[in-house]
RNA sequence: GUGGGCGUAGCUCAGUUGGUUAGAGCGUCUGGUUGUGGCCCAGAAGGCCGUGGGUUCAAGUCCCAUCGCUCACCCCA
């Protein structure tokens, strides 16, 4: 038997809905927030990847799905949307058209990670980028926006995680004290934050390991070491999350995996998931688009995963959508007649009632069984004595109540039906 | 890439210290008088017990391998 591939999964029938409940939230908020959809294609060049998020990190290092195409072009099924819409942004010149460019997705996208709770293969996103200011408003509406979303489809056991890693400058300052506190205490790190030690010291802060925390305890934090700008911008996104009063935390730890990150990062957390806690992360971008080869344009964006999040819904029960119910069902009463039920059904249909007929000549009874199981408001009796004078029996599946009524008059059986 | 747990009907699971034709509940299908659902009752279909090898008179049960699922580490949404 030929399964899927680890770590993609079917989207069955019987779940659809929360996707559909999810997609159109996240597209009645966005527009809002007069963000506009945007779709890009799902591979993109490699370099593209390479370039934008950083050849440093995991994704691109090791998490991605890379093929040559037959013209021997390096090809990548997108791990991520910024680089792709920013890509988008550059090629369609967008800023030469509007100075401020409010975008967002919902998109699949493919990591080759080891699946876990919450983590897939193939997973989708929804996500925004605003390219073109670095007002900190924006920051703050990005957290708005995505904390909107995931509250309002009723999660609760939720944390924002705020933090600023400034600029590079500033940064890059901070990380040699960070070293200079380091050196000497490398013993007692673990296996895993000796080697991060080179390639990204941040992530220490972000170690499971009990050693590492104890260490890190007393080491100098990054948002001590602000530049003031930094500081300023950052001090402004908190004064409007304040009056808003979404329920933020500053946690200085918060070190976002992707190199393009400055200034504002943010994570939205679920304690009603497994490990993988993190239901949207996002942040700023200043340099992301001058270094894909547009011009020197601020960005922020966030990205949050459907998967996790409908697994919150879950683990929290909410997000419990009521049983499908369908108008009519109609029960053929003589198979000869087939044809003939199936064309009664087909003019409900047009008038936009959803319909049922039986399709395996089926008994009377097994069809009322199955019209009961489809939650049918009513059940349309074709045949029998109440063909030849031109009628039908609709029957009331909850009430139980029958009436005649002419088949011609397809009007006055939509006028019972839709009271 | 590393480590733990688990693979028996469509689904959730029982299967006793290895011992006859492998079970239950739910679901599906058919019936319970001529053309009527839900509840109830009766019956039926449906399993190379993940796959391959080994031990044994005998393996769903023990051993090995392999594949798959799952959770966690790494990292991320």
């Amino acid at each position: 038997m030929i399964k899927a591939i680890t770590g993609t999964k079917d989207t069955l029938p019987s779940e659809i809905n929360k996707w559909y409940l999810l997609e159109n939230l996240v597209k009645k908020i966005f527009s809002c927030y007069n963000y506009k959809e945007i779709r890009t294609p799902v591979f993109e060049e490699t370099a593209l990847f390479c370039r934008g998020i950083g050849t440093s990190t995991d994704i691109v290092s090791k998490e991605m799905y890379t093929f040559i195409d037959r013209r021997e072009t390096s090809l990548t099924l997108k791990p991520e949307m910024t680089a792709s819409v920013v890509r988008s942004f550059i090629e369609n010149a967008m800023d030469k058209k509007q100075s401020l460019n409010k975008l967002f997705y919902i998109s699949p996208m493919f990591r080759q990670e080891r699946p876990q709770a919450g983590r897939f293969r193939q997973f989708h996103q929804f996500g925004a980028e605003a390219l073109g200011s670095n007002d900190p408003l924006l920051d703050a509406e990005m957290i708005i926006m995505a904390y909107n979303i995931i509250s309002n489809i009723g999660l609760k056991n939720l944390e924002v995680k705020i933090n600023s890693l400034g600029v590079p400058e500033s940064r890059e300052k901070y990380k040699t004290e960070l070293r200079k506190f380091l050196a000497g205490k490398e013993a007692g790190l673990s296996e895993d934050s000796k080697k991060r030690i080179d390639t990204n010291i941040l992530r220490i802060f972000d170690s499971k390991d009990e050693n590492d925390q104890k260490i890190m305890a007393d080491a100098p934090l990054l948002i001590n070491h602000l530049d003031d700008e930094s500081i300023a911008h950052f001090e402004k996104v908190k004064k409007v999350l304040d009056s808003l009063k979404i329920p933020y935390t500053v946690d200085p730890k918060l070190v976002r995996g992707l190199d393009y990150y400055t200034n504002t990062t943010f994570e939205i957390i679920s304690g009603s998931v497994g490990s993988q806690s993190a239901l949207c992360g996002g942040g700023r971008y200043n340099l992301l688009v001058e270094q894909l080869g547009g011009g020197a344009i601020p960005g922020i964006g966030f990205a949050a995963g459907i998967e996790r999040i409908l697994l919150a819904c879950e683990n929290e029960n909410v997000l419990n959508l009521p049983e499908e119910k369908i108008d009519v069902y109609v029960v053929r009463l003589d198979k000869e007649l087939d044809a003939e039920a199936y064309l009664l059904a087909e003019s409900l249909r047009k008038e936009n009632l959803q319909v049922e007929v039986d399709y395996l000549l089926r008994s009377v009874k097994a069809q009322m069984r199955e019209a009961n199981r489809l939650n049918a408001k009513y059940a349309l009796f074709f045949g029998g004595e109440e063909y030849s004078s031109g009628e039908a029996v609709l029957k009331n599946m909850s009430e139980g109540t029958e009436e005649k009524i002419n088949i011609k008059d397809s009007l006055s059986i939509i006028s019972k039906i839709q009271r």
